[in-house]
DNA sequence: ATAATATTTGGCAATATAACCAAATGATGA
DNA sequence: TCATCATTTGGTTATATTGCCAAATATTAT
C-alpha cells in the first residue's frame, strides 16, 4: 500500500464508517426517498434528539448529507444520491452468509 | 425505526464497519482481483503481521471474505465479488465533497 | 421583550477499536 | 523428532465512538 493508496483508501474508509451505524444508514435510506426534517428522525427512532443530531452531524461531516435550515427546523438531504447502490451488495453479503451457514460450507 | 428494521439495520451496518477501515478496505479491493495469500497482504502493508490477522478476521467474520488453508499458507478470496460496486458511489461522494469545497458551495 | 420550539454543542461515562508484543498453533522440511 | 515458517490468538494500552444530560443558539409566536 503505498503512501498514496493509503490516503485514498483513508478518505475511502472515513465514508464509509459514517455510514456504518444502524441509525445512521436508516437515516441514509430514508433520505434517499427525499428530504426529510430532522424532527422525523427524532420522531422515528427512539434516541435522544441530541444523538440523532451526533448521527446527522457524522454523515454531514463526511459529505453524504447537507442540512437547509427552513423557518425553525432544518431539512437534510442525500448529496450524491448513490447510497442505495451499494445496499443491494451488502444485502448480498447477508444472504450468502445466511445461506452458507445453513448450508454449513464456507 | 421499527424492531425489524433495527436488526436489518444492525446486521447490514456490521458489514459496513467491517469495511470501514484503511486497510481492510485495501484488502477487500485486492482479493476482487482475485484471491490473496496472507503473506502478500504482510508485505504490503506497513503493519504487524498479528494486525494484518486480526483484519482479515474482522472480514472474515462479517462473511465478507473466505479463507483457505494450502500448505503453510492460507489464502483468502471474497465471498460476494460485488464489493468494488459501491466504490464508485464512495468515490462520487469524495469528488463532490472537493468540488464543493472549491466553489464554496453547500 | 419573552416564551416556546427545533436543533446543535459541550461534557462525561461506558464501551468498542486498533495496534503492538508475546505466545500458541499447524504444516512442512531437515 | 526438531526446527522453521505462516498465521492466529491472548493480552495490554492508547484512542475513538456512542449515548445521555445539560446548556447554548436560532427562529417563530405571544
Amino acid at each position: 500500500m503505498t503512501p498514496m493508496e493509503k490516503e485514498r483508501y483513508t478518505a475511502r474508509a472515513r465514508i464509509l464508517k459514517a455510514l456504518a451505524h444502524p441509525t445512521r444508514l436508516w437515516i441514509a435510506e430514508r433520505l434517499a426517498d427525499g428530504e426529510c426534517c430532522v424532527c422525523e428522525f427524532v420522531d422515528a427512532v427512539d434516541a435522544d434528539f441530541s444523538t440523532i443530531s451526533k448521527h446527522l452531524a457524522v454523515l454531514r461531516e463526511a459529505g453524504i448529507i447537507t442540512g437547509e435550515k427552513r423557518g425553525k427546523q432544518v431539512y437534510y438531504r442525500l448529496r450524491v444520491p448513490c447510497v442505495l447502490n451499494f445496499m443491494d451488495c451488502v444485502e448480498a453479503v447477508l444472504v450468502t452468509d445466511a445461506r452458507c451457514r445453513n448450508a454449513l460450507i464456507a
